[in-house]
DNA sequence: TTTATATTGACCACTGTGGTCAAAAGTGAT
DNA sequence: ATCACTTTTGACCACAGTGGTCAATATAAA
């Protein structure tokens, strides 16, 4: 499919893809312009067709690339083994928080991709989202010890409200990483605190 | 200002502004269509920019309108004696809930407000949700007792994450409200179950 | 030198935009 | 009916920018 591509020097392909993303992250997909990839690129309009034919094969590639790399990079440092609802969150957090850090640009590119309206890639992006949540959240939370939680607290939704908790102690931080750069040691006892204040709770 | 548009009878002002906040709800400001707004609300363009000069003006004064048509609703229900956190915590959400049900194309708008980017609107945006947040948070939460959370309990992260799990239910239960009709009342009942779960953990 | 492949960028047809303005319709007083 | 005045219309405009093409050129291989 994207042969030509792929046989590019992985340098290149890189940078054509960082540019991308950058360009769909601040503009979606519909307003987001071919010719500004090429210019960020460095590349010629017409190579950037000759690769992938039209903009949402470049847009859906872009998606998994972008997918491809978070997963890996997190299905990679997981340890498999721990049982603990509590540890597991925070190593996956903590990987979150890292790549945040590490590839904001493709941070911002899933934020728009969350809301993307666009009817061209819409249900093309569905799947996608849907496939990748089912499978990853299977992976990682499928071992759960349940029985640590305390008796009479129902554990479905206490997970719930300790995801809810991670979710908007997360973007709080990124929200607050707009204005000044994060400090990585102190966000992550921040949110130990939570996790205990938490956990104190629950087990 | 707006002098022109006020005079009009206000079924005719408010069939323009929710063709407004139609189209600004599902495309945001700079790919929402003043052709669309006029066509949907059933006047000429012409009178359209007569009334607002020009699309940022029509934009923000519909942004305008639906804040304070949310806040006032709120604000004129809220029972400001209520000193217990959980106690208005519920209101507050109830109020939401019911709001967001009667008006969903605003509740939209507000979302595709929470992320607008387009330069022309963007300050002027920022400064009145700002404005909005802290008069309304304060307005609203400034009375609370905190010496009714437990001993160790910091009540200012208590009180995140209680925020936190409301907006995750709710945004959680808007999901779902897109797939089939919402039930009210067990939405309500769902929801506190979540609140008497930390209540019994905090207090 | 020839053949094959990779890359360029000027060019195209098209869409839709926000905004204007002469003219038409409506209103009410005389 | 006539007039002055306001409100409303919608055809029209200049323009910006789009995704995509393709003859021409540069590069590499034979």
């Amino acid at each position: 499919m994207y042969s030509k591509f792929l046989n590019l020097k992985s340098e290149k392909q890189e940078k054509i893809i960082e540019a991308a993303i950058s360009e769909f992250a601040d503009k979606g997909f519909e307003k987001a312009s071919t010719n500004e990839i090429v210019k960020e690129a460095g590349i010629s309009k017409g190579i950037l067709f000759h690769y992938f034919h039209n903009k949402k094969n470049l847009f859906l590639y872009t998606f998994d690339y972008s997918a491809d790399l978070c997963s890996n990079e997190i299905l990679k440092k997981v340890d498999f083994e721990e049982r603990d609802f509590f540890a597991k969150l925070r190593q996956i957090s903590t990987f979150k928080l890292e790549l945040a850090l590490r590839y904001p640009k493709i941070f911002k590119f899933f934020e728009v991709v969350y809301v993307e309206e666009c009817t061209e890639v819409k249900s093309e992006l569905l799947e996608r989202k849907k496939k990748i949540s089912e499978s990853n959240y299977s992976k990682v939370f499928n071992n759960i010890d349940v029985s640590k939680f305390r008796d009479g607290v129902d554990s479905g939704r206490a997970i719930n409200i300790l995801m809810w908790t991670i979710e908007g102690f997360g973007t709080s931080e990124l929200q607050k990483a707009k204005l000044k750069p994060i400090d990585y040691d102190k966000t992550l006892k921040e949110m130990d605190i939570y996790l205990d204040m938490l956990k104190n709770m629950f087990y």
